[in-house]
DNA sequence: ACTACATATCGATAAATACCGATATTTGCA
DNA sequence: TGCAAATATCGGTATTTATCGATATGTAGT
């Protein structure tokens, strides 16, 4: 992990939104309801249920989802319409050694 | 630590030169000459040193160094006319068990 | 008390970010 | 094929942040 890559990510954790973001996906099955044509988590929250969660409009909520994504800090898998997001631990795990 | 707290830390830690003084920081004697009124880093390092070291004007970095003390993670101390900034190495723990 | 130095604060402007509604794209299903 | 749902992108405005120079404050030594 280099400086600039920290920075993008504290870029993406310095907002309230996008911080809970990253709580409510360490435990998806308690803060979000169970998906209609998947039944687990494992590929972590579809975009709609945490745009619901969030009170935000769905770009504004997309465009976190893309950036967070981006930097790292979320995986995104497609199944069929549906966009799943989960956390990146190794990259988490990164960035927090590397703040030490 | 909650949402709000962290979200301040993550500001903060959001700029190249903030993030670079973190670094500084956590090896005073590699990256700063040593004080001339003080033969040692224990409070760590006074803010001209990190201005000149940051290329950026002595308002800013005094701005950061304010902010970065207010949001916990650093610790300042006086000396006679100089202040003192050292890492909050308790705080930046707490953020990075957060944040896993 | 005066001067010099270290740091903090103020006020201004430029740049970046936040956030929305509208629209485009993609996919599944009738 | 055509519609509806899920998501992404675009364009605009409001707010926040970045950064500076100027100035204020605080401290030490002459």
């Amino acid at each position: 992990m280099d400086v600039k890559e920290a920075v993008e990510i504290s870029k993406c954790l310095s907002n309230q939104t996008r911080m809970q973001i990253m709580e409510w996906l360490r435990e998806p099955e308690k803060n979000f309801p169970p998906h209609i044509s998947i039944d687990h988590f494992d590929d972590g929250v579809c975009a709609t249920y945490i745009h619901e969660k969030s009170k935000l409009s769905q770009s504004t909520v997309s465009n976190y989802l893309t950036n967070m994504e981006k930097c790292g800090l979320l995986v995104m898998t497609k199944h069929g319409k549906w966009s799943y997001y989960k956390r990146n631990e190794a990259l988490i795990t990164d960035f927090a050694k590397y703040l030490l």
